[in-house]
DNA sequence: TGCCTGTATGTAAGCCCTTACATTTTCCAT
DNA sequence: ATGGAAAATGTAAGGGCTTACATACAGGCA
């Protein structure tokens, strides 16, 4: 069944099909009907691949994230997944790992696969090595390339961000001003908002450095193992580090302080406080639930999509969208003392 | 750039460059060198769209899952991802909700797209009234379709899954046998799954009824909204039910089961066991560690995937695998008491 | 040397659409 | 009626690739 049959059983030809097919005003009404007519009743349906061929796009869009099984990555896939298709386009899902290998070899397949856009999932796609971040710039050169929480500035790159620094700086000021001063910087991705989280925990430790100074651990290891997590704190605490509050980099980072509190016996929030990043699921499945970080994905997506859109269409978008997050509160800080003067 | 440039540069005709490509045996040695280097050093890539109009394929297969970022089904999909790209295909990523309605639409959209063959993650596909299952058969009828975790008979369908009504009974009974009879059973999905697991749980009381007899709630709401669940946990208490153990059809229930014995007073396991559905991360998140029902997800979709391939090459393979679970001990339940006899 | 076989390569006909350009039809103003 | 502009439709040339079939060429044998 292809365009020729159509056009013969309508008594047309398969210009006005195709015509018909694409939405083009340049055919009457009555003619309009009757090819949307014998369409509908013989289930016809363009191929795709002809179609590809003479419009040079089939509406795809790649998705790399490092690993959609992560419970924020998969949040982000979803949402922009939902959002590409609202606006007609499908997502082609590829998982690349943390390997900047994998990450490169991945995008070479979806350019291969000529998809009209591309959008890396993740702060880990930006590499602190300039040269690493090559792949990205010379996919740029083909495509637009939409960064979800890194920036990177090469041409037809465009991010939307949240502003990782300000928010981890002022949960911790939010916790030193709850009376705890010892606080562990809890985290494991060396990425692009990584980074930031660390400035804006070191930012804040550093206003009337407290007398710990700022403490930092990188956990490297599995995103899923919270019994290595607690481990790695653990052994923090043997080494003679003492801490009674973790600033951590996710919420399952996080949700491992919280047991290895509850294992050392502290009692949460009274004497321990632990701040998470996310605002996952995870957040109000420990005891006491998690005060985390909500970077507002949901609209971060949106507006990764939207500005795509626009780039696609031609459109001058911003290169580079930040959005505030914010604290949401729950049972694993305290309020912050009110200052007496 | 197009084949016409290579072949120019190679001396050669576009057939033997086509040949090259797709790795044809009738090229010698010497030519098939010589047009390799020109691609390489020319940077060619073929035109996916062409390539796809002419073999009647892009290497693409669609994976349709209600939500991506649920815990489950993200796993899922990461492990179908893993092991299609492993072969050569990619994954066209489509979230469909959970009505009859956008499934059969996503379905439509996937067939437009001419993916080579279309994988049902989660037991949500397969419903009960056989009519709802039409698009299914429909979509088998063009390419070949495949479920993961649901059954259902028809050409050209293939389904892999675990074996959940045998799991569940032996949960439910391993839990009878550590002295704990009134065993609430707490569901959330009229899902083809849903139904085994149930009917395992129903059989397990049966045997030797208690003097509760079976008590089972269906949960509709959220899967991630654990508040509304244990809500729902504490309408039943309320309402004069008393249960000490609960069976959950999945961890996110278990977990909110465990929040509500913990809420309650009662001391897990002593006096309250849970065993959840999954093994997914949250058995570990909680505290104690939940007693969950693993089953083996990576090995399924292994499978899932390695029947599709062999479906795609022609060849004759099994409509149904069933795979069985296994029962991860851990700290929401007592060992089974040992008869005296 | 001439013939045959088998292998290497080339030619050209699709695959199914889109769209620029050509042609026909419609319809209004005159 | 009639010229002409605008609207509707048709024709045909791609788009870049695959592949059946045709051709050229090499080597083995008589």
């Amino acid at each position: 069944m292809t365009i020729y049959d159509i056009s013969e059983k309508a008594g047309v030809s398969i210009a006005t099909v195709s015509r018909v097919l694409n939405g083009s005003d340049r055919v009457s009404d009555r003619t309009r009907q009757k090819v949307l007519d014998i369409i509908q009743q013989c289930g016809y349906t363009p191929n795709a691949f002809a179609r590809g061929l003479g419009l040079n796009t089939m509406k795809t869009i790649g998705i790399m994230c490092a690993d959609s099984s992560d419970l924020y990555l998969a949040k982000a896939v979803y949402y922009i997944e939902q959002e590409l298709r609202a606006y007609g386009y499908d997502s082609l899902l590829c998982c690349t790992g943390y390997e900047l290998e994998s990450k490169s070899a991945s995008m070479d397949l979806l350019l291969t696969k000529k998809v009209d856009g591309v959008i890396l999932a993740g702060s880990n796609f930006v590499y602190e090595r300039e040269p690493d971040n090559r792949y990205i710039a010379e996919a740029a050169a083909r495509i637009p390339v939409m960064l979800l929480n890194a920036a990177f500035d090469a041409p037809n790159v465009y991010s939307v961000m949240s502003d990782d620094c300000k928010s981890v700086y002022e949960a911790t000021m939010q916790m030193r001003s709850s009376g705890t001063e010892d606080i562990l910087y809890f985290y494991n991705a060396d990425s692009y908002s990584g980074k930031r989280k660390l400035s804006g925990f070191l930012a804040a430790m550093e206003e009337a450095p407290a007398a710990s100074g700022p403490l930092t651990e990188f956990y490297h290891g599995s995103h899923e193992d919270i019994h290595a997590m607690i481990g790695h704190l653990k052994a923090v605490h043997d080494r003679g580090v003492a801490f009674h509050g973790v600033i951590a980099a996710d919420d399952n980072l996080a949700l491992a302080a919280v047991k290895y509190a509850a294992e050392m016996g502290y009692r949460i929030p009274q004497e321990f406080s632990v701040i998470g990043y996310n605002n996952s699921m995870l957040a109000i499945c420990c005891q006491p639930e998690l005060t985390s970080i909500d970077n507002r994905l949901e609209t971060l997506c949106q507006h990764l999509i939207a500005t795509l859109l626009g780039v696609l269409e031609g459109k001058e978008m911003p290169k580079r969208t930040v959005f505030s997050g914010e604290l949401v509160q729950r049972g694993t800080t305290r309020p912050e003392l009110t200052r007496t003067e």
